[in-house]
DNA sequence: CAGCTCATGTGAAAGACGTTTACATGAGCC
DNA sequence: GGCTCATGTAAACGTCTTTCACATGAGCTG
């Protein structure tokens, strides 16, 4: 009857020799398939071969191991963030797009993170390992949003920073937890979370005052010899459509 | 040592007479404790008095107790922004603001309804009639959207009413999410919630061209006899403020 | 290499939960 | 008054979390 458990310790020796990083790749997967409410402590055990006591070893509770997983989670999203917004080039507003797909990409090819991350009730105030990093992840929104903003149109006030990283991280938020998994939680939609998304940037971006045309590509400093963008806000002779595309 | 639970019954009798409600209150007050996760069947038939298998009388399983929750709590959350809407009086845009902050009080002054209804990992789309309650709630938002897409100026091609709803819809739940409940899982913010929101959208709506000024008072059909509103996109010399306040 | 030590894993057990089943109660109806 | 059926109880099963005493063996020390 048991004789799966005992060949697999005949296979391995009584001691795993790596299992914390076992129990963090099962749980991964457990939660990919059960949620993040769903997936038990044992079962990470029985995945890893081991009996139920054994991660008590590496974690002290269940939570433990979530906070684990939710702070690698928070690692790998700022790595992706930081990625996708490549210090800004080719150019900042580029890069700011690629950064908010960037974020949906993570809510939807790596589910189980970003439900550990965002979604399973852990106190992340409470673990200052998990804030930190938390924060580093945020930090890269931010300073990608301080360098929007120091590219605002002069004559306007130009927008703090931090409320536009704020917004932004809403709004990505937001359409990834609403629209953004494989499918939960998904409603009908008659366009893609990034595109959503991109609209949305989009017209936020035009509300501050930004040129919004598809190609944004030319900044103080740019090699570029087309001529400045027109902005978006010209008037209604300006731009005949809008980021949403042509009305049908 | 047990002489509670028999007082109990003592006082009721062997039936309860209305331990439906009686559960439903009862996990109402555990998942504002204790989060949708750690709301335990048990724990509700022990607040209500009652036998841990009563509650299976009214309740397939914990699954469903919770369903109910979240179908009730979107039919409140309905209510909320149905009246806060308020058909879009005084004026369209004010009505417009105030189901935004609706959406946010909601998720700060119900964090049990919240709870069940987002972050409980419920699948909605399983359970025909919470999804119909949804869809319901969100139709409150959809049709604001509308009458606002229909005062776009004139000129500028109409944004789609159900994207705006969708970008709308976002934005809220982002920040609900985010920055939203008592204390939890809230970062140190420049501002409050209300007021990032209410810059966000205000910044969104001068995206798609929309006066924006703190007044937008004037519809056509309004009894103003003001000028209308200077469109923000008036270039450097329009506004001198944005909506996040005075430069300092 | 022998012996020690300590990190790591095991088994058993206690206590909580979810859920099912057979049985008890009593409210409402004939 | 007696029946019936919705509603509640007790007991039991399997699972999960967590703890504790004990087992194992990898790696250091001499």
């Amino acid at each position: 009857m048991s004789w799966r458990k005992d060949q697999r310790r005949a296979e391995r020796g009584y001691h795993h020799g790596n299992l914390k990083e076992a129990l963090l790749q099962a749980a991964l997967d457990l939660i990919a398939q059960k949620g993040a409410a769903g997936f038990t402590f044992a079962d990470a055990a029985r995945m890893a071969g081991v009996s139920p006591a054994a991660p008590y070893r590496h974690f002290r509770d269940r939570d433990e191991l979530l906070a684990s997983i939710a702070q690698r989670g928070y690692e790998q999203f700022e790595q992706q963030l930081t990625q996708a917004w490549d210090d800004g080039r080719p150019d900042t507003a580029t890069a700011f797009e690629r950064v908010g797909k960037a974020y949906l990409r993570f809510a939807r090819e790596e589910p189980s993170f970003y439900s550990a991350m965002f979604e399973s009730g852990l106190p992340v105030e409470s673990n200052p390992a998990l804030q930190a990093a938390s924060e580093r992840a945020f930090a890269v929104i931010r300073a990608a949003a301080e360098r929007l903003a120091a590219l605002a149109p002069p004559g306007l006030p130009r927008p703090p920073a931090m409320m536009m990283a704020l917004h932004i991280w809403s709004m990505s938020h937001g359409i990834a937890s609403l629209f953004g998994r494989g499918d939960a939680a998904r409603r009908k939609l008659p366009m893609s979370p990034e595109e959503l998304l991109e609209a949305e940037v989009l017209i936020y971006l035009r509300g501050l005052g930004f040129p919004t045309d598809r190609k944004p590509s030319a900044e103080p400093g740019a090699r570029s010899a087309e001529p400045p963008p027109v902005p978006a806000s010209d008037g209604p002779a300006g731009s005949p459509t809008g980021p949403w595309g042509r009305p049908k």
